[in-house]
DNA sequence: TATCATTTGATACGAACGTATCATCGTGGA
DNA sequence: TCCACGATGATACGTTCGTATCAAATGATA
């Protein structure tokens, strides 16, 4: 599938306004003005709003699952599963603009998860069910089982989400989250290693 | 401070709207048509939308904690740490419609909070610190210094908040959390009674 | 009874929104 | 050369939104 470009720079603007402003702020003109492109351009492409929103949706899961992966080839093998978790709160955790921005999106995700189910819950459970398949699929191969390395994915998914929230609403400082995150793994490195 | 009970019914509208259809569902006629009131009355109180919004928000923060507060009133003292622990994730993670709308509300608020820091952003902040809080005083009273029962408050709060998103988005099932959720007390437990 | 807060109705205004329409370029292949 | 197609521009339509305005009921209270 040829992606376009001119697509991508549409979708990219309006990933950068759902960033910024939340679901509301974006508007066709406001994508065409952040992309700096005609009105009548982003109709061109993606013709409805919805679809267009959809596309972006769709494309930011595959983004976020395809940047594990990349990561898995980079570091593969080597790494202990205790490594893995720790290098997934590094990353997961909002801890520079890059990171927030990508927390914000997410959280912006969750809200249109919520009154549409059909199109941003499918990309929403796509985004969250790629990670939680990468992430039990590392763990596992080493010394857990499948149901148990899936249950650890989700419960270090769902720690790394709550404390971004609590991040990045200022009740937790980056210094509290690093020794919050110390202390869990060390409660939970006995299991990892018999 | 009277609380009018129009005013009251106003803001309950309110609350309905959010959960159902998420912040871009409330428009003052919507509101109106909710509450089952004229337009003009809701302008009548809350003149403006922010102003309406604003103070939903407020009384939202003030009624969670309330609810705690209250809980700890019913069952105070007799229990320990890890009994507070395993109530709170019973009662905030979404397993029955009621809390499931309750979540949706927090999620509404997240991202309010983040478009606009001012009026939802505080009022996010004050659900947040107020649980955060009261759990961490709980917590406390046994045997935790100061610090460790803010940390672990906050990462109990953290790890509720992150399932509950999974639990609504259908990655995790309801028996799943709970099997989780026992795993992690167990690994907890060692620390809290030493 | 007179006053005042409360409640409703009908309606209007300007802004912003999604969407549609018509006309127009430039450029590469037939 | 012609023509089809991608890319733009300008503009308009109908809807919905927040907000405002003028008028009029209702009910309690003093």
């Amino acid at each position: 599938m040829e992606e376009s470009g001119r697509r991508t720079e549409i979708m990219e603007a309006v990933e950068r306004l759902l960033v910024r402003g939340g679901v509301n702020a974006v508007t066709m003109r406001a994508v065409a003005a952040e992309a700096d492109v005609s009105l009548r351009l982003v109709q061109y492409y993606g013709s409805t709003k919805d679809e267009l929103l959809g596309a972006t949706l769709d494309r930011l899961a595959d983004k976020s699952v395809e940047r594990w992966h990349a990561r898995a080839r980079r570091h593969g093998e080597g790494e202990g599963p205790l490594e893995v978790i720790k290098a997934f709160f590094d990353e997961a955790l909002p801890t520079d603009s890059a990171s927030e921005d990508f927390h914000r999106l997410g959280v912006s995700l969750e809200g249109l998860a919520i009154t549409n189910p059909g199109m941003a819950g499918q990309a929403y459970q796509k985004h969250l069910s790629g990670l939680a398949d990468h992430l039990a699929g590392v763990l596992q191969s080493n010394d857990l089982s499948a149901t148990a390395a899936r249950r650890l994915a989700l419960e270090v998914m769902g720690l790394a989400h709550g404390l971004g929230t609590l991040l990045m609403a200022g009740q937790l400082s980056e210094l509290d989250a690093q020794t919050l995150i110390k202390n869990y793994l060390a409660r939970l490195e006995p299991q990892l290693s018999p």
